[in-house]
DNA sequence: CATCGTATAGTTTTT
DNA sequence: CTATACGATG
């Protein structure tokens, strides 16, 4: 076990009341919390279960846990919650759903279900723009977490506009409760509001939760800061961990104020800074500080490492996108045989997901292996949504999302008309749409073939929940799957065999990590299934494989989700202006947050850092220029190298004979 | 009701 | 340029 430095072991120690800590990248957060949690159960006599470490991502509460578990030997770890402040509310609002008008099975709808909710919403409306889903959609997340209400919305309306617009949220707040289903928003704003209306719960989760510790605190909204505050008054054990510095979440609503609100609301607040960093070299440490030194600061930290001077930072210009990748990929096999590292050393971050597809191609090429983290993830694969649309409507029999999502898939000669008819007739009933098709009253209204195939669809359907509903749930998944012939549906609508299998293997994996999500539940638990589900839904399960099936391979991923993390060899591509700093933060004049975006980029590496750009990229077929990113220049000269800006006779010539032969490339491709 | 075609839009991050 | 959405046709 490694010593704590004075700093850390202040933090760890400190729990006669509120505590702040100030943690620089890569000083060492992730031990404070997790020592703390030990020191706590084993020298201030907490149990395990009455403390609560939350975080933001799945990935971090994993970690966290392993973390907590090894140092406590597995002894008493039990009844330790770790989780995703998402998960903590799920847990919160399944203890008392029909406080809040759910019933259990309750769905969680993603992005995807919320919109298409919305749109069907706005045009059955049609008070309101459809053109305006996405500023809608933005708009009511942003409400909820602001923690307003539809009405609060309505009240203070300010023209014609926004008073169709709170009418909506108040629409969809009302659709969500009808099928019995939740938005990720909601997962934060109704415990909020369970706890402001039923102080018996919120006593009951208080005297659970006796210490709790949030880590990536800069991260929180109002709602989650609420939440937080809710469930630690009137005791006040709290440790918050946060680094102004890495707040890359504004526009979900994280207010990195919260850091210093906190001391307005706690003026007992006690706060310790870390800033010795244990992960990077001088260098980069120096070009990070150099860097985030260009944006205003509440709280001021300086870095230092004692890991010796390191690499300078490459910067690595190439004349186009293809050059750009090619060139990461030559580097890391060039790096992995000089410094005898291996490919899980290394990480591509970038900026956003669409620049994975040209690497991955390129990482292909030389049989590179990879693995991508997050990306345009898993839940968005139809097949995924398919299976997961069965799933929920096994569970929740009202989720008229799901309902739809899966009655014509695969097809079941059952077309818009037909359910344009049982949804007027369910609307008028007010009725889901499943219960509908049971009804003989709807049988009056259609043909004679629809209602067959809608007959059929239902027993078939009751078949496969009963069996869900004994002893081996995912038999009848196997089972469902198997009755629908998907695999031959998959085959019939993708490009190629290929395609078919691997989607295939997709839901496979998917209904296998539900059966080891089940296996490792307790027996006992009636609602076992809906767990696994949500945490399906969560996007806690697939993510965990991935981590398991990791061996060696090259990590990429968004900055983002690079947070948290570190590497020994880093590539940062796409350092250009537009890109990083994204175009539409400069537009909105965001550029403090794309600083602190990069400056998470450059505080993940270890040994070394390279930054790539290209000189010129193709956007929607047309080639533009590029201006290499700001942020280049607000690096220490002293520390970077820079290849391909000279303008050379040699490096030119290079570069037509590059751009020559690509032409030629295209001519023939 | 399904399939095929054309038109059009599209710039970012996530639980 | 590509992915998706919508509309026309079979």
């Amino acid at each position: 076990m490694t010593t704590l430095n004075p700093q850390q072991r202040a933090a760890v120690r400190y729990i006669d009341g509120p505590l702040l800590v100030l943690a620089g990248a890569g000083s060492g957060k992730t031990s404070v919390i997790t020592r703390k949690i030990a020191w706590l159960i084993e020298e201030c006599g907490y149990e395990a279960r009455h403390i609560a470490a939350v975080t933001f991502t799945n990935k971090a509460a994993r970690e966290m846990k392993e973390r907590a578990a090894q140092l406590l030997k597995d002894r008493s770890a039990k009844g330790l919650t770790v989780s995703t402040f998402h998960n903590l509310g799920l847990n919160i609002i399944r203890s008392s759903a029909s406080l809040l008008g759910r019933k259990s099975g309750f769905s969680i709808f993603d992005a995807d279900d919320s919109q298409v909710l919305l749109k069907e919403l706005m045009l059955r409306g049609d008070d309101l723009d459809p053109d305006l889903l996405d500023m809608v959609k933005h708009q009511i997340s942003a409400w909820k977490n602001e923690l307003l209400s539809p009405q609060q919305v309505m009240g203070q309306a300010e023209n014609a506009r926004e008073v169709a617009m709170a009418h909506l949220y108040e629409r969809y707040q009302q659709a969500l409760k009808t099928y019995n289903a939740v938005d990720f928003d909601d997962l934060i704003l109704l415990p909020v509001e369970l706890f402001q209306t039923h102080p018996e719960v919120l006593e009951k989760w208080r005297r659970r939760i006796r210490y709790l510790l949030v880590d990536e605190y800069q991260d929180t909204n109002l709602a989650q800061y609420r939440l937080v505050k809710l469930l630690v008054e009137p005791r006040r054990r709290l440790t918050v961990v946060g680094d102004d510095d890495q707040s890359i979440y504004a526009w979900r609503g994280a207010r990195p104020e919260n850091l210093v609100q906190l001391q307005e609301d706690f003026p007992e607040l006690q706060i310790i800074k870390l800033e010795q960093n244990y992960r990077s070299t001088a260098r980069i440490l120096r070009s990070a500080n150099h860097l985030i030194d260009h944006n205003p600061h509440v709280f001021s930290k300086s870095l230092w490492s004692e890991l010796g001077l390191g690499d300078p930072i490459r910067i690595i210009r190439s004349p186009n996108e293809e050059a750009e990748c090619e060139r990461v990929v030559n580097e890391i096999l060039d790096l992995r045989l000089k410094r005898r590292c291996q490919f899980r050393d290394f990480a591509v971050l970038y900026r956003g997901n669409h620049q994975a597809r040209l690497l991955e191609m390129k990482l292909q090429a030389q049989g590179v292996p990879y693995q991508m983290s997050g990306g345009t993830s898993f839940f968005a694969r139809q097949e995924i949504k398919d299976l997961l649309g069965y799933l929920r409507l096994i569970i929740n029999p009202d989720d008229d999302n799901a309902f739809l999502r899966i009655i014509n898939t695969p097809r079941r000669q059952i077309g818009p008309s037909t359910l344009e008819k049982v949804a007027e007739y369910a609307n008028q009933r007010e009725i889901s749409l499943l219960k509908a098709i049971g009804e003989f009253g709807l049988q009056s209204q259609l043909g004679e073939q629809p209602w067959d195939h809608l007959q059929r669809f239902k027993h078939w359907f009751e078949g496969i929940v009963r069996q869900c509903s004994g002893d081996n749930p995912i038999d009848a998944i196997h089972r469902l799957l198997d009755d629908i012939d998907y695999a031959s549906w998959l085959h019939q609508n993708a490009s190629s065999a290929r395609v078919a299998e691997n989607r295939m293997a997709n839901v496979l994996l998917l209904v296998d990590q539900l059966r080891n999500s089940l296996a490792r539940m307790d027996d006992d638990d009636d609602n076992a299934m809906e767990s696994a589900i949500s945490k399906l839904l969560l996007r806690d399960l697939m993510e965990r494989q991935e981590e398991e099936s990791a061996d060696d391979k090259v990590h990429l991923m968004t900055l983002h989700s690079a947070k948290g993390l570190e590497f020994p060899h880093v590539f940062m591509i796409g350092m250009e202006e537009g890109l990083l700093p994204h175009r539409v933060s400069i537009d909105e004049n965001n550029i403090e947050e794309e600083r602190r975006l990069a400056y998470v980029g450059v505080t993940r590496a270890q040994r070394t850092l390279t930054l790539t750009l290209t000189a010129s990229r193709k956007q929607f077929g047309e080639t533009f220029q590029t201006i290499p990113s700001r942020f280049i220049d607000e690096l220490p000269e002293a520390d970077i190298e820079r290849e391909g800006f000279g303008e050379s006779n040699e490096e030119t010539r290079r570069t037509r004979a590059r751009e020559s032969l690509d032409a030629l490339k295209d001519l023939f491709a």
